[in-house]
DNA sequence: TCTAATGTGTTACACTTGTTACCTTTATGA
DNA sequence: TCATAAAGGTAACAAGTGTAACACATTAGA
């Protein structure tokens, strides 16, 4: 990949990117070919493999710029509270919905949570110098990751239940849940 | 696949996946072709296809055996309490300390927790009808999904640090750690 | 404006994948 | 023991993958 950096570049990726959600409501993903990709992009195939190494790369594309925009919006809060972060963190997936049952459909749903394993802890880290967070993140690291994996596996029970329940109702029940446990 | 429950077939299976933990051990998982793999099993090309469907139905016939061992030696020792579990769950994962790190170098990490998911939440349900469990289940199955995904980023994080904290002090410093925390 | 730099398309290629039809070998129990 | 089902092998196939050489198009800045 040598010159995958500029604007036009950057669309063009865009343009793949979009081409598989497109795509993706009609077929499964392991069906989809880069033939089709590039088709429906309305680039050349040639073209795919300038800007991606294969399928999964456009995925970890797609995905690194959702979280990316999820980190945007949590900054944007300004807040402090450990639970606000993840209600804000369910209302942002809460928003996006129908991409989400699009993931869940194509069997998508972990390689999503792969790739935001990551940026979790970004955001997590973001917060670290605040009260709150510096119980979970300064004290022990392994606490950190146990309060990130949480988050993210009851993100995908969520979605597996098709996000029937509001967002805001589900961290509401989570956090009366929690402070009625004693382990 | 017509044929592959009888006694050979299952031999013949984990011929193939023994092939590919030593191809691993010298290949990325990518550039891992079926022909290596059928002939490091010493087995016909046409006869992979007969027991698998393609690479990653190898790794999740892998990481099902494994789950499975391990909810077996979590089941013997016929324990009734949540951080006794956890600690079992853990020792199991260290005396499989090299399989994970080769598991951690081929980026496979990810893939082996899509696939522990399920049989994780098999564990929990288990312990289901004791104290403790009731807390964490009955009340609300959320909760049970951030408990289930929590242990898997920690054990996660635990590879990513090449697993050098003992897994009894890993599990105590945690307990520690909860104790100390309010939410 | 017009020249580099960047981005794209065409064609061709060696290789892998997943499947098929057909045949031979091996194992097991009636 | 021997008939039969299960397992494995060979060869060939269409389709997709990833790469390359080369030419053409577009954009941006001096």
């Amino acid at each position: 990949m040598n010159t995958t950096n500029g604007k036009i570049a950057e669309q063009s990726k865009k343009k793949i990117a979009d081409a598989l959600l497109v795509v993706l409501q009609q077929y499964g993903y392991k069906e989809i070919t880069i033939t089709q990709l590039a088709q429906e992009a309305k680039l050349s195939r040639k073209t795919f493999y300038r800007l991606f190494a294969d399928k999964e790369d456009v995925l970890s594309y797609l995905f690194e710029k959702l979280y990316i925009e999820c980190f945007e919006q949590i900054k944007s809060q300004h807040t402090q509270y450990y639970w606000d972060i993840v209600q804000c963190y369910f209302d942002f997936w809460e928003e996006r919905k129908s991409l989400l049952l699009l993931f869940k459909q194509s069997h998508l749903l972990p390689v999503l949570f792969d790739g935001a394993y990551k940026y979790s802890f970004g955001i997590f880290e973001y917060i670290r110098s605040k009260d709150v967070a510096e119980h979970l993140s300064l004290q022990l690291p392994y606490l950190l990751a146990y309060s990130v994996g949480g988050m993210h596996s009851m993100l995908l029970k969520w979605v597996e239940n098709d996000m029937t329940v509001p967002s805001q109702i589900l961290i509401e029940q989570l956090k009366n849940g929690f402070n009625s446990i004693e382990l």
